[in-house]
DNA sequence: CGCAGGGACTGCTTTAGATTAGCCCAGCAT
DNA sequence: ATGCTGGGCTAATCTAAAGCAGTCCCTGCG
């Protein structure tokens, strides 16, 4: 059952990228058209192919349509921290076109889908459509608040607290695009990926997957996330889901 | 020895957010009357009372002209995460204004002086002086680094090199101010503001300064750092100032 | 068919940093 | 002059997580 609205805009309606800003503020016709020029120049990237690099000057950014990707960075020893994972919806690399050299890496982790984004094209939006430009400023901000999040969580929670607020935080962000629920969502990521992200060793973070399933709370295994306590596990971690600026206390 | 350039002109041209501004693009004699205007509204904090408090809903950020701040989260259990100090110069709480609650709360350390800034003054500004907007945008960009920076330093740099790192970024960031060199600079930060920052105890902050004192590295004494060996400070914290986007490698 | 590689998983040992419990000293209020 | 307070400092003990070393189990492939 699905409602055809008229040509391609159903399409736009139904991008991650649209539903992300209608958290936001309900957008109209005319704004719609705008999205659906920015998601012109679609490209697809293989899954470990860095689309950004450390230390290169870079113009462009990308709005992800479909996949997933990282942005990290890489010490001399060869420590890696991730800072995010990006799913359907999220900009990649929008800080890099404001400073004159990207400070990350961004890295596909499955075959991805973005549109590229030109400093040009978003001039134009921020130009013609000031709600859409209040939107995407909105979204930039919602990423820093997750990225302070990640960071209280680094320096003040333990390797738990810090798991399960992890894959709380994830599961709401994918519900506000269509790809989660409280029961649980599919997650390609490796405990490796976990493990640079949460800043854990992998030994460590399996040790913790498995505490948390044992204790009845959440199951990471094939892919797939399984809530199996939401509540004891919102507890645990104290998640607080008030910086992500979603609607409702968290997912359905 | 002061250069007169005419009237308050040369008040705004001294201001710290003036400088740092400038080290992104050269200002016009327009823009530097707009930014006059934005410095209007100045108002006076004591240092310890909260100006946004976490959990509130906020419209003024403020530009800080005098003093030091510092922007956290606490925990239910207590603990404090300072997710990054304020010099003159900073915005204070700018995303606040975007996202609809205030996701932290911002303490001044010692008395501070500070321009308002409502939001839509800053839409006046984005509208009439589009590359004042670019250097505001700019400066974000620039925070938002810093805070990937420290949550990489939280994550995968032990004590040491977390504090060094932490050091040597401060010098950097007053250094474009006009408040600190190579040699050193004041610093109104107690051990306890340094634990809370860098997710370390108070206890231990004190044995890492000892340590680096120890080594010749840095002194951290009676509200002064001084750097001892610069150079041996800044390989132990693998410091490459990229993120910064300054001018020169470091500091002068 | 056998083997190579990636991912998940485990037990044992070691270490960085937390916790706890204090002391010292300067400033200042009584 | 005495007691209190805040910031800096130290030592002894405890613990979360790292490091190391390895097994198991797939899936793809020459």
């Amino acid at each position: 059952m699905q409602r055809w609205s008229g040509g391609t805009m159903n399409v736009i309606e139904n991008s991650p990228f649209t539903k992300k800003l209608s958290a936001f503020a309900t957008l109209s016709e005319d704004e719609l058209a705008v999205l659906e020029r920015l998601h012109q120049r679609r490209r697809t990237f293989a899954a470990g192919s860095d689309l950004v690099h450390q230390g290169q000057p870079e113009q462009a950014a990308y709005i992800l349509a479909a996949g997933w990707a990282c942005s990290y960075k890489i010490q001399q020893e060869g420590t890696r921290q991730i800072v995010d994972f990006q799913i359907p919806g999220d900009f990649l690399g929008l800080r890099s076109v404001l400073l004159r050299t990207s400070d990350h890496s961004i890295e596909p982790i499955v075959e991805i889908e973005a549109a590229e984004v030109l400093a040009d094209d978003l001039l134009e939006v921020f130009a013609s459509t000031p709600r859409l430009a209040a939107a995407i400023l909105w979204a930039a901000s919602r990423d820093e608040a997750m990225v302070v999040e990640h960071l209280v969580g680094l320096g003040r929670r333990d390797a738990d607290a810090r798991m399960a607020h992890f894959l709380l935080e994830l599961g709401a962000r994918l519900a506000l695009v269509g790809m989660g629920s409280k029961a649980g969502y599919t997650c390609p990521l490796t405990q490796y990926h976990l493990a640079d992200a949460l800043g854990l060793t992998a030994v460590h973070v399996n040790r913790v997957l498995r505490q948390l399933r044992e204790a009845g709370l959440v199951t990471f295994r094939d892919g797939q996330v399984t809530f199996d306590n939401f509540d004891r596990l919102v507890a645990l971690a104290e998640f607080d889901p008030g910086y992500l600026d979603q609607a409702g206390p968290i997912l359905k």
